[in-house]
RNA sequence: GGCCCUAUCGUCUAGCGGUUAGGACACAAGGUUUUCAUCCUUGUAACUCGGGUUCGAUUCCCGAUGGGGUCACCA
């Protein structure tokens, strides 16, 4: 096989969609595993939906999440310009000469004249087609009718009653009627091409071997081979990947429905790994059926064939439960600069490190932190009666907490064995249950019902300010 | 609605003519544990329907139904 080039294109009109993301990692997958090169092109084409600062978030998103690109708008790698609004001329020339060989024609035709085309042909329950009323200017007077300086685009001449057909490497042969194609607009009246000219142009020049997309682009495909047709040029393979579902699994994943920007999840704690951890198995499966897979097995592993050809529902569950995975596999080192972003600006940051592994088993996402955590600089809130587990006597558990208090100021060391040994045989002294005992203290201490490790815990709150909360849980007894 | 894609537990999947239909997440029960979590064990749970082809269909073919996508001077 000749150099497989692979390339993903996005748009700079908002965020990144996981979507997006997850076919970039195929992409990058697929060009890493053959030894190719994997291209970022920016398909800034359409000037009004455009964001500004667009094509930096989109390159740094893609570096969040650990990927990289061979090249693109910054590295060149002899195909470039990378960024379309930059390649306008060759639009315009490819255009031009679809024309002179009687493939593209111009359309003077004005939007109101369009729109009432169309809504009538939806009144007569038509399928909306433009109705090819320039197709047969003579080019001559449309030529002239542009040197006059008239609005125009250019129009694809599609052929008709012609059948087109491609194969995809994931679906198999997918046919189409010309007749039902749309003579589509590759030139706009402001210069600029559309999607379908621009991306056939520079997967063209830019040798894309593979083309690896969105499945919502199948029924654009046969535009595109005409095109390929028309240009005489040779088609790329064609793999068309799955929509994810909501995780309702009821429609397109979609802005309405939730966050779906690729940073978004980022930023509400989930690891970069885990994403593409869960992107990888979202349609597809090792042969091993292992599902905690690395980026490496994945690029050895991967084969785009192998991809389900059923749209996928995102089940936040397996990602909750991914993200867990990896969370665990992180070093405290590791974890503790991941984490950081989460740390509230209120929390002893002395006291990390010691912390850390006492909610690393218990953190769904990154973001989980601050829930786990408030109460080691927060004063606890709750009610008196909570420390009345198990229908126990008020008296006693004040007898309770005065001996641990005692117990408590009377440790001259203050470590994990020395305490935990020195209210352990408090317990067994005072033959006190054990489950209302120490969920006393543990309410007591922290103000939760559930907390890490009860003597790790205390360990981290510190003698002086363990022995305040246990005061103050007396204090409210009495 | 037209066109295109698609169909195994609730979800993601393994299966590629003959299987007790397997795994993971979720769920339930139990074990470990002072709580929660982790970890371990077990369990509930699926081949959309109707025709063919075949000795035999979850598997191949056709149709229906369901789901998804798409029908812009957006990508």
């Amino acid at each position: 096989m000749t150099c497989v080039r692979t390339r993903m294109a996005p748009s700079p009109t908002g965020e990144m969609h996981v979507g997006s993301m997850a076919t970039l990692l195929k992409n990058y997958a697929f060009a890493k595993k053959h030894g190719g090169q994997f291209i970022l092109r920016i398909e800034d084409t359409d000037k009004e939906r455009e964001v500004a600062g667009g094509v930096a978030a989109i390159q740094e998103i893609i570096h969040r999440y650990g990927l990289d690109w061979d090249e693109g708008p910054d590295k060149d790698g002899s195909f470039g310009p990378y960024i379309q609004s930059e390649r306008l001329a060759i639009y315009k020339q490819a255009a031009l000469d679809l024309v002179a060989n009687g493939k593209a024609y111009y359309c003077f035709c004005s939007k109101e004249r369009l729109s009432d085309v169309k809504k009538q042909q939806l009144a007569d329950k038509k399928p909306p087609h433009y109705d090819r009323h320039c197709r047969n200017i003579p080019l001559k007077e449309a030529q002239k009718r542009v040197a006059e300086g008239e609005s125009y685009v250019i129009r694809l001449k599609v052929p008709e009653n012609q059948t087109i057909t491609f194969t995809d490497l994931i679906r198999g042969q997918i046919t189409f009627n010309s007749n039902l194609i749309d003579d589509q607009i590759l030139l706009k009246s402001d210069g600029y091409p559309t999607y379908h000219l621009a991306v056939v142009v520079d997967d063209h020049l830019m040798k894309i071997t593979h083309v690896m997309r969105g499945e919502e682009w199948i029924s654009s495909t046969p535009k595109h081979i005409l095109l390929y047709q028309a240009f005489a040029w040779d088609i790329p393979i064609f793999a068309h990947i799955p929509v994810f579902l909501n995780p309702d699994g009821k429609g397109k994943m979609s802005k309405r429905k939730g966050m779906v920007s690729a940073a978004s999840f980022l930023d509400r704690g989930y690891l970069p790994e885990a994403m593409l951890n869960f992107f990888m198995i979202l349609g597809w499966a090792k042969k091993d059926q292992q599902e905690v897979i690395s980026l490496e097995e994945y690029i050895r592993e991967f084969e785009p064939s192998d991809l389900s050809s059923n749209s996928v529902a995102f089940d936040i569950q397996k990602l909750n439960w991914l993200n867990g995975v990896y969370i665990r596999k992180l070093s405290i080192e590791q974890l503790k600069t991941h984490i950081l972003p989460f740390v509230s600006a209120n929390f002893p940051l002395e006291k990390l490190e010691e912390v850390l592994p006492l909610i690393q088993e218990r953190l769904v996402t990154l973001a989980d932190f601050d829930q786990l955590t408030k109460f080691f600089y927060t004063t606890p809130n709750y009610e008196p009666t909570s420390l009345l587990q198990k229908n126990v006597s008020k008296e006693l558990v004040i007898e309770e907490l005065k001996a641990t208090i005692d117990s408590i100021q009377s440790l001259t060391i203050w470590s994990l064995p020395h305490l935990e040994k020195a209210i352990r045989n408090l317990q067994e002294k005072n033959d006190w249950h054990k489950g209302q005992f120490f969920m006393m203290l543990r309410i007591a201490a922290t103000g939760e019902k559930a907390t890490p490790p009860l003597f790790a815990t205390m360990i981290v709150l510190g003698q002086d300010l363990l022995i305040t909360r246990l005061q103050e849980a007396l204090n409210k007894l009495v």
